[in-house]
DNA sequence: TTGAAAGCGCTAACAG
DNA sequence: CTGTTAGCGCTTTCAA
């Protein structure tokens, strides 16, 4: 069926450790034996077998991404930056969606064990505790990625910083009364985005209000989606109508905000006149429902964790790197300013060092 | 590192041929011993090692997907069915994300050689003449999703059948001036879909118009995509407003129809009061935009094609099989009718089986 | 029913 | 610089 190493061996005139060397570019073959491996190879068009290299070799070359499941922008845009990175780098990706958490412990015992893969990637999920020795003591290279571990590498966005740009923002274009809605505060991003709502409010000597702030964490994704961001504005109109109701609104999500936005339409309500509203991710939809929104540099995210993982190989011992992306303020329409960019994203902790050919 | 065979035998006190057959559930081993060792290499934790398991039986026991790179909803539901019965069987997919033919084509050799998968299934694209003789060569189970080659198992959805059902329904609420919006004529489903609604026009006695036919193929995925239903819906109601103005509009494709839902709510032309729209996908977004819409059922297609594969290695000298699914109408608010689901899915061609352990 | 032994195709250490 | 050899961990004959 295939063809070995030995065919070359015996078709070039040489012994299979030399071959391999060519293979390899291995420095120690002359220049006119190389060539002439090579040549035979080619005319052959010789494929080496993974998995044999893989046994051999005790490297895999490939990578396990653990992901909740991605009827979500968000992960498809970050896979995006993972998948096209391992492509330039000849990486295979191992895609394990996962639906609950006994099926996250099942993908983290696949890949940990078999020699299966040389490293995960695991998202958005809190990390179990029940797995953090194993992980240590294989030194199975592992990246956390929206989500934080103290003993592994991981990668996220500045949540708290994200919410304080957007509600500054908001607060220098003159609102003074200024709700919030949010998802399950179960989770981190809605606990710190909560927060940095709450510290512009008080940079700006504006007092919190625990009844501005609208949570429905109803179906999936503990309130990250459009239905909750569709009720949690109606809530919002429903409650503050007539006297002292919010002229604008920061939202934890930008599906959120596209269903908050359909119930400002729904009750007539003029956005950004009426009410002017910030999201948070800048996913596809956000741009063409002009939605000001604050930027998680998804793809970026992407590149970088995959990186990261590659770093982590060369180097496992190293302290775990943490790196932060800095979120950006997408100014559309619907908060009544001049549209543009404000911050600029930018990161922190790692080398990004030149691609391992 | 590993705990091996070796480790589970002289644990156990049998040789490394019985571990290995209990391991498999082989028959000829007596109950008692098989007992012993499954309980030895449960207490030691033991897991194979993938590679050499997959460098001695020549199965990779894994399947690679490649999928023009999917900032897509389609796919995303699609990968989803695959991925949660590959899960099932306790297969492992590789995702192959292309941006290009040449990629495309890297991919299928990169699956072709080397061992590394036991089939591929190949997504939405034309598949590459030059890799036709290979395939069959080699015997490598492929099967196609969404796209159609005579040679190899395929799997699709009656395009034709579902844009006549909607274009059918348009005339059924009484409407005779219908537009359609299209992408790409160059891809087959925009083809079809056009096709579909000739016909459907033609049974009923309207006389088909090229000037009701908006074509824009603008931006990514040939125009299967939300501007250049913006656009499109923009140019329609330009076009004819004032005489003759369509009263209702096919459009090719959901992500197509939310863009001209938008067109139409800032021309203050109301749907479907002023304008009926049927779309066609049934992405999730379409169930917010109440969009009345022609179903595939991807989550559906994901599971068979995965199956598809799975029969195909059974059999690999069966003759092609095409399965086709016909899509059903799902009507919602955007056509003026009562919601509900007209006509039912079902597939042919095919016989599920049992799962295969 | 079981143990021993021969590969699967490759890498890497070891002699030349 | 190059050929030979010993594994990598498992499956699968082949005898016993």
């Amino acid at each position: 069926m295939g063809i070995t190493i030995y065919d070359l061996a015996r078709e070039a005139g040489v012994g299979i450790g030399t071959v391999s060397r060519c293979l390899n570019n291995h420095p120690s073959v002359s220049a006119k034996t190389r060539e002439k491996v090579l040549a035979v190879a080619k005319r052959l068009s010789y494929q080496p077998h993974a998995h044999a290299q893989r046994l051999a070799s005790k490297k895999s070359n490939t990578f396990s991404t653990i992901i909740p499941f991605f009827t979500n922008y968000f992960f498809i845009e970050v896979l995006q930056g993972v998948q096209d990175r391992a492509s330039e780098l000849g990486i295979d990706l191992i895609l394990y969606g996962v639906n609950n958490t006994a099926q996250a412990e099942y993908y983290l015992r696949r890949s940990l064990h078999g020699g299966r893969v040389d490293g995960v990637m695991f998202f958005s999920m809190k990390f179990p505790e029940s797995y953090v020795a194993k992980f240590e003591q294989m030194k199975l290279p592992l990246v956390i990625v929206d989500a934080y571990h103290e003993k592994f590498d991981s990668l996220l966005v500045k949540n708290l910083e994200g919410a304080k740009q957007a509600t500054r923002h908001l607060i220098s274009l003159g609102h003074r009364n200024i709700g919030m809605i949010n998802a399950s505060l179960e989770t981190t991003p809605a606990r710190e985005r909560l927060e940095g709502y709450k510290l512009a409010l008080a940079e700006a000597g504006i007092p919190f209000d625990m009844e501005k702030v609208v949570i429905t964490s109803n179906g999936k994704q503990d309130g990250f989606n459009r239905e909750a961001g569709y009720e949690s504005m109606k809530e919002m109109l429903r409650r503050g109508f007539g006297r002292n109701r919010a002229t604008a609104v920061f939202i934890a999500s930008d599906v959120q905000a596209i269903g908050a936005l359909e119930a400002a339409r729904e009750f007539g309500v003029r956005v950004p006149e009426d009410i002017a509203v910030v999201g948070f991710d800048d996913i596809e939809l956000a741009k063409h429902a002009q939605l000001t929104t604050v930027r998680q540099p998804m793809y970026e995210m992407g590149t970088l964790a995959l990186q990261m993982l590659i770093n982590r190989m060369k180097n496992p011992c190293a302290a775990p790197n943490h790196s932060t992306f800095l979120p950006e303020l997408v100014i559309r329409k619907t908060c009544g300013a001049q549209p543009g960019v404000v911050s600029s994203s930018l990161h922190s902790g790692i080398e990004l060092g030149e691609p391992s050919s």
